[in-house]
DNA sequence: GTGTTGGCTACCTGCCGACAA
DNA sequence: TTGTCGGCAGGTAGCCAACAC
């Protein structure tokens, strides 16, 4: 695996290749050892024909080259990054709107943090596109753990061209020690925010059929929409908007009937047609920091058949996600992986310090009460309780030991049957968790900016840390109304059976097992 | 590998999975020693819940169980096909239909057939549907030869429920020597066969627009269409089609106008509108055994842009493929691959004596002149000619001496620009390959009905041939109109430049090399 | 033989307030 | 406050033959 230590001149790259290419060759040497490996500044773009000369590069890189002007790595990555974004393949999709389509649960991890990434997750998201679960014709990669430290090398927000179907890709670097946590410079992708400018309407019949227009919810048109001239007879405005991909549509607005009330009609029914919208369906606006409309759509649960793809089986796809991360693990290279949140059972790339702190921060038993947030028809949160029945092994078999879904729960509400009954350990709220780490939502949005070891030290920090503080403002940032007013007494109240009190309050401090 | 021999039971089995679970296990363990399985036949179908019990069917195979009721494998897996014909997940696609859409210059294997499996090409499928190729990023698999012997063991066609494109699944079997050869059933699929009554129009701007209705061609309408009462005024019928999916699309056949045409008018925008059609793409009208009206889809090119999927990523997609096809043939288990004709470049399923005749039957060198065929504008097909001015390694780092498009070609016609200038031995047609095996298209369709065995015999039949046969009939099915009569001497003169005559005429019973 | 166009309905799209939940 | 409906224009879908090429 080691090759010739020296200065690397690359000529020829293709345009598409060259950033994968060269990201991959940086970060999966880097670890082996701490050279600077120094490239040369003049990139030759070019594209060469018929996929005919994989070996190219390759080549190149292993006889190496001479070097004129030296760089860090970190300044070949800006400059890589600056060709990545003047190729002008794809603009860039509004981080916000993006988060909005996504629902208030979901956030994404920082570039440079670390997280766990379990391929039991990932399969499962590509089990429920593919509408098939992993067969016994998958092999068993019994290198490949059930959790893998890495870093983040790369997010990026997508939304599919046919369908505004909303996810992200990442870039993961396995990492075996804190030795291996590089500095990554914050290209500029800013923290998961979710918009506070918003507002989510699911169709009704009247909205998408060709009869008429939309009917707008009063309170969403005085929070979002630029204020009418109530002086017009009626009140009129255009509205333009722009979507996920950045194409832009008119609406007119207007403020009439008896009562008066708020409709979209002119552009309405062309912009219902070309998203083939149908009653069920969802519609988000939300208003941008330059005050710009956007708006965002969300499928009804029954159009994500899934259509299974033509390109590859089922098998292979799983397959494929293992094979990936089971290469990338052994040679610590970084993969590249799809989330798709609202597709996706649940997240299967989790912070290091939410996953460490539910591990080894918290004393899980059998009988124990739990929280967990979900969200609601409008996209907002709600919590629902349980209780904790089993702890066991999701697949014996082939994940034996693994964390993924290990807790066996029931609901204390009936009619959650579609729930599942079971849950990963850093998805619930338990008392502990609530009361030794009060916010852990805005403590996970905080950057890992100085790494692993700071990360550690941050870690610890809380661990020992030997107050108690009331949890304050878990409501995240979304400004409706949910009943997270009852935090505080009554919601601990809830989580604590009248045995487990004791044990809530003989709470030690938690040794880290792990090293 | 090898688990204790003995009868099995198996108890639970998921509708879905319980098929490819036992087949794996059939071909997996079948090879390895010719124990004959014997399996219980009452299975118990029965749904389990929420993909936690995965394992179930391994611990029960592992453990063993009673026998009651032996049968063999043939039988064994005759009811497995039952079960799955009955499952009613899908109703199977006309075969014919298929065809038609497919492009007269495809054929699918046989079920039970030997053919050569080429993961490059595989690759290459998958390069063009996400329109990323492979990067360095894909590891390399080393155990993974450039081409694989398999024996087919299932073949199904789809079509996208969207487009409408077609595929077809198909399972894969590894084989390491002659002995592997299982004798497999003909579950009924029948031999690849390409409509005679047939017809493909390209749609035009009136066909598509809101306009107006479709204008049939008249030899179309009149050997297809049931005939029209010409004593009405105006003669006119309903005509009841189904497209791929088993859908019913009633038009209005009417012969009207002046001149007399024959038009589809009520019903057709319908249709134009349901499935996306634009000027350009085709509709392709069929008449299957029982006389019923069938119709396809042939999107234009242009549209056919790949949207890249949200599921997984490009490279993970690329080493699913190769991981899939690695680990089928380590373990000599089955694998499951889709091919998507019309989006693939070429076949990377080759028949087995389709290969074995290109490399091992003819001498191929750098000058030879060579035919090949292509699909014309209106589902033709057209023979053009060129000349190899090359042999070498495609990826000589990754695939080194594969066979797979090592041959570097010229086309005699300019405005060639798209045809690829590297083609597969078995791609092409030479004078030596012509004088020796004047049918190969007939021949292929043969299926291979005593395995392995019988092929090579055959195969040897074929080479040491002594006498030379002027070929007949190559024209294909295809009632169409083509530049195939020119064959015999005129071909052959196109073929031969005066240098190669000699080399013709001094052809040799070629040796098989390979055992 | 067939692609496109102008002419001519008839229907459907889409804006409006009424009405009711 | 907002979902659906009847009423009513006006635009377009869609059938026809005329007219190229």
């Amino acid at each position: 695996m080691r090759e010739a230590h020296g200065p690397i001149r690359i000529r020829h790259v293709t345009h598409r290749m060259g950033i994968a290419v060269m990201l991959n060759r940086l970060f999966s040497r880097r670890i082996l050892d701490s050279v600077r490996w120094v490239f040369h500044k003049d990139y030759v773009i070019s594209q060469v024909g018929e996929g005919g000369h994989m070996g190219c590069l390759e080549e190149k890189v292993k006889t190496g080259g001479l070097v004129s002007g030296a760089h860090t790595l970190l300044e070949e990555m800006k400059l890589l990054k600056e060709m990545q974004d003047h190729s002008g393949v794809r603009k860039s999709i509004n981080s916000e709107l993006w988060h909005a389509c996504a629902g208030p649960l979901v956030t994404l991890p920082q570039v440079g943090s670390l997280v766990y990434y379990f391929p039991q997750g990932h399969s499962e998201q590509v089990a429920v596109s593919t509408n098939r679960m992993a067969t016994s014709q998958i092999p068993n990669y019994p290198n490949l753990p059930s959790q893998l430290v890495c870093q983040v090398h790369n997010v990026t927000l997508h939304a599919d061209k046919e369908t505004d179907e909303i996810y992200a890709q990442m870039s993961l670097q396995p990492l075996n020690s804190e030795k291996d946590v590089f500095p990554i410079p914050d290209f500029g992708l800013k923290p998961s925010r979710h918009p506070s400018e918003f507002f989510c309407k699911t169709l009704t019949a009247s909205d998408t059929s060709t009869h008429g227009g939309f009917s707008v919810p009063r309170r969403a048109a005085e929070k979002l929409f630029p204020q009418l001239d109530y002086s017009m007879q009626p009140p009129t405005q255009e509205l333009v908007v722009r979507d996920l991909h950045d194409n832009t549509w008119t609406f007119r607005h207007i403020y009439r009937g008896q009562p008066k009330r708020h409709l979209l009609t002119t552009g309405w029914s062309t912009f219902v047609g070309a998203k083939r919208l149908r009653a069920g369906d969802a519609v988000l606006f939300i208003r941008d920091e330059k005050s710009q409309l956007l708006l965002g759509v969300r499928r009804a649960n029954r159009q994500q058949t899934a259509l299974p793809s033509s390109v590859l089986s089922a098998d292979s796809m799983h397959i494929g996600v293992l094979a990936a991360a089971a290469h990338a693990a052994a040679n610590r290279s970084p993969f590249t992986i799809f989330y798709n949140p609202r597709a996706c059972p649940s997240e299967f790339v989790v912070p290091f310090a939410k996953y460490r702190k539910s591990v080894y921060g918290t004393q899980l038993s059998v009988g124990m009460r739990f929280g967990m947030m979900f969200e609601t028809e409008e996209s907002g949160k709600r919590r629902y309780m349980g209780t904790i029945v089993g702890i066991s092994d999701l697949d014996p078999l082939r994940w034996p030991c693994s964390k993924w879904r290990n807790l066996q729960v029931e609901w204390d509400e009936t009619g959650c049957g579609e729930k599942q009954n079971r849950v990963s350990p850093w998805e619930i709220e338990t008392p502990e968790s609530l009361f030794i780490f009060p916010s852990l939502t805005s403590s996970l949005k905080r950057p890992l900016q100085s790494g692993f070891l700071g990360a550690q030290t941050e870690w610890e920090n809380w661990v020992k840390r030997p107050f108690i503080r009331i949890p304050e403002n878990l409501n995240g940032d979304l400004p409706y109304p949910s009943t997270s007013n009852l935090w505080s007494e009554q919601l601990i109240k809830m989580l604590i059976k009248p045995q487990n009190v004791n044990h809530l309050l003989t709470v030690s401090p938690v040794q880290d097992s792990t090293r």
